[in-house]
DNA sequence: TTTATAACCTGAACGC
DNA sequence: TGCGTTCAGGTTATAA
């Protein structure tokens, strides 16, 4: 999956493809990380998609009385196909969508299921999935600041605190590796011990590495695939992540691979202090 | 309160 | 070929 790159992008595909109002809903398997709502259909029949948000990795639907908070976990895809296209494996939601003479399918698969799909009538910002949530890393609230009074009591990893979505949103493994090489910045420094002046470069890394994947369309790696199955490109520019023991882009130094809370984390021994 | 770990699930890649 | 093990983009609940 997806992190926030990959989020946006799929928002940004799917808003031109799909309007209009819901005329069926088709739920293969309601397991995902939370039972998918049962009612489903009842709820959304009718009801006109107004817009498509996102806040951190979640995709917000806009319909008239409510809204469909989404989330891709690991492996979640959204497409939008016709009424033929009969169903594969893992396609587990179909969303029909009236668009005038045809019909589009909202389709949602996901091999692992730890994506989610919620309904809710209430202001989807005050749901405790997103309430808690801490700033976009593109906006202005994010800023030295910020980051430095979270991290500078902080005992745990500098890794471990950047993907924490309480303290920054959409700073998934890949996008963490990266953000701390080009920070010149070692992915196991405790946070507290890090100088304002290098959260300063930090924040500056986060955003620029952030924009540039958008930029590229997101990193493709075994299961993300834009709407129209279109590929990401960033992946071609990573700088570390998934290149243990290959030359560091910048000195030669082979990259490093470490395990911060049971994930993969890159680094070059040279660049980063 | 903060931090670390286990758990959710499927499939691909690898070693024997 | 086949089986067992490990690992994969995330996030929550629970334990320490």
């Amino acid at each position: 999956m997806p992190e926030l790159p990959e989020v946006e992008v799929t928002r940004l595909g799917l808003t031109p493809l799909i309007s209009g109002k819901v005329c069926d809903v088709k739920i293969r398997n309601h397991s995902l990380r939370w039972p998918v709502n049962s009612n489903l259909k009842t709820i959304l029949k009718s009801q006109e998609l107004k817009s498509l948000s996102r806040r951190g990795k979640y995709i917000l639907a806009a319909f008239s009385s409510g809204y469909l908070i989404i989330h891709l976990g690991m492996s979640g895809k959204i497409s939008i196909a016709s009424e033929k296209k009969e169903p594969i494996k893992h396609d587990h939601i179909d969303i029909y969508f009236n668009m005038g003479k045809s019909k589009k399918i909202f389709r949602y698969n996901d091999t692992r299921r730890f994506g989610a799909i919620i309904w809710t009538d209430e202001d989807p910002f005050k749901h405790k999935l997103l309430s808690s949530l801490g700033p976009e890393p593109l906006s202005d609230q994010f800023n030295a600041s910020y980051l430095y009074e979270k991290v500078k009591r902080k005992k745990q990893l500098i890794k471990s605190t950047i993907m924490d979505s309480n303290v920054v949103v959409g700073v998934g493994n890949i996008y963490a590796s990266e953000s701390l090489f080009l920070a010149g910045i070692k992915p196991q420094r405790k946070s507290q011990k890090i100088k304002k002046k290098e959260i300063e470069v930090l924040v500056r890394s986060i955003k620029i590495v952030i924009q540039s994947a958008i930029k590229k369309g997101g990193s493709t790696l075994n299961d993300f695939y834009s709407v129209n199955g279109q590929s990401g490109y960033f992946q071609n520019e990573h700088k570390v992540y998934a290149r243990e023991n290959q030359p560091c882009t910048n000195c030669d130094e082979k990259i490093s691979q470490i395990r911060i809370s049971q994930r993969s984390s890159f680094y070059c021994n040279k660049c980063q202090v």
